[in-house]
DNA sequence: CTTGACAAGTACGCTATCTAACTAAATAGT
DNA sequence: ACTATTTAGTTAGATAGCGTACTTGTCAAG
């Protein structure tokens, strides 16, 4: 009668997901949407210049997605980019010190909500959660290739 | 240095909903997608008719998001609709046969990866996952209608 | 060399999602 | 009763995501 457990977790995580999303988009500033920020962040984190398919692959998209959130990131000034001097086909995607700022108000923005998660949910059920969670997104990753 | 154990635990559940929409989606007949797939599923699952609002809310959606999904079920032929008799704006929605053989077809295209996910993960760490994942869904719902 | 396979990036078409603005109907308040 | 507010549903405009197909450049094999 009830669904699989794993079909419950898959379900609840997809609407987590979207309340999240919304929840973070509009406390952000300069329209800065998720994916935009999960870019900045990422170079701020890792530092030095990207190509599109390094951070494609590290944050998950395909590469034709990451063409699009570099390009409104570029119109928005946050990203710089410019030709593989040693690769014709390729680019180098670096943050400027704009995409810098706005990062850091972001995160900001965003405490106030993450810090009412870890209150309301608890540091200690959050910490348990997270490896299972790594380990279903490592599984899925791999059956994505292989499939 | 590290994120927020918020932040990370959010980072995770977006990949692998992602992931896993892509997952489903692929095995799915009838080019269903997966937010048409959780309509008609709730509608085996509740049976009965209901108002495209009550199915938002239900699944945690905008009623304009909701409106869209309906259409592309209502073209496929999976669900009907009729004006309500006793308000005259809104309307009931219901599933048809095709429309509950279209979601069995899914169920069973998509036993497979459900079954390969317990098996990766673990039947016992799933189950501990779910009553916290259903805390923090609960928590993001208020916040949406709170702020 | 030349050709063929592969890789990087972009463009297009589709669905989903949100917000905001709108229409139409029901309901509450005076 | 009449008006004001609320509710149901749709539409429009924006972004994100995928897959597919295409262009261009790289590299290896003959």
């Amino acid at each position: 009668m009830s669904d699989p457990i794993a079909f419950r977790i898959m379900n609840e995580i997809g609407i987590i997901d979207q309340l999240g999303t919304t929840l973070f988009e509009r406390a952000m500033p300069h329209d800065l949407t998720l994916p935009q920020f999960i870019v900045l962040n990422h170079f701020v984190r890792l530092g030095c210049e990207r190509t599109p398919v390094e951070l494609a692959d590290a944050i998950q998209v395909t590469k034709a997605t990451m063409t699009s959130t570099l390009q409104r990131l570029e119109s928005k000034g946050f990203v710089s980019s410019k030709p593989d001097p040693d690769d014709g086909r390729s680019k180098r995607i670096a943050i400027t010190a704009a995409g810098r700022e706005a990062r850091d108000q972001s995160i900001e923005a965003i405490a106030q909500d993450l810090a009412a998660i870890e209150e309301a949910v608890g540091r200690g059920p959050l910490t348990a959660v997270l490896p299972i969670l790594s380990n279903l997104r490592n599984f899925l990753d791999k059956r994505r290739g292989e499939k």
